[in-house]
Formats: C-alpha cells, structure tokens, sequence
DNA sequence: CGCGGTTTTGATGATTGTCAACGCAGGTGG
DNA sequence: CCACCTGCGTTGACAATCATCAAAACCGCG
C-alpha cells in the first residue's frame, strides 16, 4: 500500500524506464538528475508564486501541491505532482515562479539547476523529449482540472479527480487494485476542485450511499468502477498521450479493457 | 480600430520585435515561419481534438479558440489565441491534437510543419527561446482561466476575461483606449467562463448598471478601469512574464501607473 | 419577407455556499 | 492522567448563486 515511498530511489527513473531502451549515457543523464535531494516538511512552501526561479524540481517521495493564492484569501490548486512529476520546468525557462509548491506531507524531490536542464533540453536529446513529454502531460492535467471547474457538476468533479489518481498512481508502478491511499484533506480536494470542503464532503457521502465509492481516513476504495466513470464523464487518453519518439506503455484503468 | 486585422504581415514577427534586437539570420529564421498561409472560414474548425497533429499554426489574422468538447455535448474553451499567438505547439511536440481548433471569425494562420519547429527548439538559439515563452505565456493564461472558473464569481470572471482581452490586445499593438472591438458571442464568453450565456448576459447588465463598462454589439467599452480591476481582482502580471534572456517591453493596463 | 443566431428578460428550481454546531483524534502542557 | 486546543470531518438549516425553461425582441442575411 502506496503512501509516498517509492522502491526506487530514483523517481524520475523509474517513470522513463518504460519509454527506453535507454543507452547507458542516458541512464546515466537521467540518473544524474535526482542526485541533489532537498527534504520539506508537511505544509511547508517549498517554493512561492513569483519568487525568481532557479531549480526545478522532480518529485521523489511524498504528496505536494502546485496552488496560487488568491487576494481574497482562497486558493486554486493547480495540480497534485506525483512521485517522477517535475515541477517548476516553465518556470525555470521564464525565470520566475508561476505558482507556489507547498508540501502535502513530508516530501522528498531533487532539484536539478536551470542551466542543468536548459542545456539538456537543448541538446536535442530522447532525454530531453521524454521530459517535454512530462511536463506535457502536466499541462494536459491542468486543462483537464479546467474542465472539470468550468464545466462539470461537483459529482462529476470529485469522480473525475479520484480517478484521475487511480490512474496516476498506476502509472507510476503503485498497484491501485481499485484501492489506494490518497492522503488528501477534503479541503484540498475543494481547492483543486473549485468547490468548498462542506459541499466535497457531501458529495463525498453521495458517492458512498450510491456505492460507486469510499473515501475514508486516507483511502479511496472503489466499488463500481464503471459506474465512476460513468457520472464522471472520465476518459483516461488524456493521461495516456504517445511521444513522438517513443511509446510509454499504456496504463488502463480498466483490467482487461479492449 | 481593430476587428481581427493586423497591419503588419508578419504577427509572430511583429509580437518577436520587442525582444529584440535580432540579428539578420534571426529575422530571416522568425519571418520563414509565417509564409505558409491557410485560411478558415467562420465556424469552420481548423484541428479536431485527438487529430494526429503535424504543424502548428501561428495566428495572423482574425478571432478563433480552442475547445474541447465534453461527451454531454457542452464544451470548454480553453483559451483565444490572438494574432502572433502559437497554437498546437505541444500538440506538435506529442504527435496528437489534445484540443479543436476553431475560428470564430474569418481566419489567417501560418501553418509550420512539426520537424521545423523542432529543429527550431532543438537548436538552443534565442528564436526558440521567444517560442518558448510565448508558449508559456499561453500556459499561464490557461492557469489563470481555471483559476477563474474554479475560485471566483461570475462578476469577477466575466470582468477579469475583459480585461485580460484588454491587455493582450494591447500587448499585440492593437490602441485598446478603454475601448476595443471584442467580436464574441455571449455564448463563447460563457463556454470559456464555466457559465451559462443567460447568466453571462445578467453579469454584463449587472456590470453595466454598476457604469463599470459595457459590451454591446461587439465593442467593449471600460467606463471606471480602477473598479473593474477591483472586482476582477486583476492583476496582470501574469500576462508580463520576462524571459530569461530577453525582456519584452512590459505592457501596462493602466496608463500612467507607478 | 422569413429565417437562424443572438441578446434580453422573467419565473422558477437546482446546485452550491455560508453559518453554526458537534464529534473525533492527535498533540501539548498542566 | 486529564484538560485543553487545534485541525479535520460531519451534519443541519438557510441563503446566495447560478441554471433551466420559456418567450420575445433584435439583427444580419438569403
């Protein structure tokens, strides 16, 4: 049962290992980036919104969020980074955080210097386009949570997100079997959702009274897949987007789908 | 006046012309991107969602979005790219279109083929790194849509999508004097906003009987900008990131603002 | 002139937010 | 050990926001 560790000490590694053969140059590129480890307590802003950007920062162990703040006080998470996830890449080649980092739990990533990634983005490397391909597929979370706060119910909404994770995390080597940690404070899923903790928790008894899904102390069990993916209008592709150059093995949420 | 023409025949050129200087070759290299032209017509859509991709399109002339529709037949639009703008660029880099494209008015894109750009982008000179943080910019607008959609009113959101349409246009060299020509349904602000058209129409009146400004046949009219702000909870930085190399002339919504 | 798309308005209802209260668990200090 | 606090989850009552349904006016266009 996943909750922040990973088997391998090397994140990013381990999520490209499905894109390879690798040459043992690359490995050792690849590995070469999640030497430099940097540690943050739980709710500690490891990087704020509109600090001058330096690293970026592969995610290794541990649950964060990429959120802004809002004047009136509120927020908006933008994304949920995963172990392999890299954060902060755009910022890195603009110069200047466009968004806070803060840490869920307690959470361990590399930081890898900007000029370290400018010169390997611009080396024209499979390296560098399996990192393009990540933070590609980062955006394509970020379209996918507007989406959901643009034009979906709060149901659909909270699905959506639940499944999103279940896939994720697949996606990343822990075994979901339709059960997994998800060590989220309603509150948090309300500032990535765009609705309020109260009515998250309500929904979240709707889910359990319909007996599509539970969400208690930490852990997400589903019990009608299917129907989850009905009511949350999910369709995985947008996780599951090929390189170019290369095909990360495809992830389904459904065992033995077509 | 501007209804969607540009009087420079280059828009990506004349959007890279404050990042300047450039040297011949670059000058050369930026403009070689807007000599292949493809029309669209009003309502046509140029790039269907999950097409295989192979150009990207640099807008010219003319208003246009990207959407994506939903299975329940309701849609999100992600963003209206504006003349200069680059669309499809990480469609491009992945191999599959993850959005439509759709013109709104009559259309002029420069179409550039996929290995161009990215022997453009591989090759680490400053022409990519202005495509770079043009794409950026892009990104951070889409942040900023899901920021609205998920954390503010539908006063605040139809408020804050003016002014941003303000300030790009004017960043694009379009005279937006408090007043400009905004050629958009109600039924797109809406598809872009997470709201309905009837109520977005209500927001304009609201807006209007408060003397903040008006949209009426297609022009917007800003009658008190400080109070607009103050309700948009404006603030547009996001749309004045420097790059790291180059610093576009920063674009300012007020006129003579510290 | 009629037609389709858009804007506008009203009446009504559903969804979601706000306010308030309580329980529960973990931590902290007496 | 217990009182106390704090953060989180839960629930109810109520209010505000926003959507839905319906209808009419408007406008450009064939």
């Amino acid at each position: 049962m996943y909750s922040g560790e990973l088997q391998n000490a090397n994140a990013l590694f381990s999520k490209f290992s499905g894109f390879g053969p690798w040459t043992e140059q690359e490995c050792w590129l690849i590995k070469s980036l999640g030497v430099r480890r940097r540690r943050g307590e739980a709710h500690q802003t490891l990087v704020y919104d509109n600090d001058p950007a330096g690293d970026i920062f592969i995610i290794q162990q541990g649950w964060s969020c990429v959120h802004k703040l809002l004047p009136n006080g509120s927020r908006q998470i933008i994304s949920f980074p995963l172990p392999g996830d890299i954060v902060g890449f755009s910022d890195v080649m603009v110069g200047r955080a466009t968004a806070s980092l803060e840490c869920i739990s307690e959470l361990v990533v590399a930081s890898v210097a900007a000029p370290v990634i400018r010169s390997i983005m611009a080396s024209n490397g499979r390296v560098g386009k399996a990192i393009y391909w990540a933070v590609e597929q980062n955006n394509a979370i970020v379209v996918e949570h507007l989406i959901n706060a643009g034009r979906r119910s709060a149901l659909a909404r909270v699905a959506h997100l639940i499944l999103e994770f279940a896939v994720r995390l697949r996606m990343i080597g822990v075994p979901t079997d339709l059960s997994f940690e998800l060590p989220i404070s309603q509150v948090l899923l309300a500032d990535a959702l765009g609705l309020t903790a109260i009515h998250v928790n309500r929904i979240l008894r709707q889910l359990r009274e319909a007996k599509l899904m539970t969400f208690k102390s930490g852990i997400v069990e589903i019990h009608d897949l299917e129907g989850l993916i009905k009511i949350a209008e999910f369709s995985e592709d947008y996780l599951n987007r090929q390189g170019d150059d290369f095909a990360p093995s495809s992830v389904r949420l459904r065992p033995n789908a077509v």
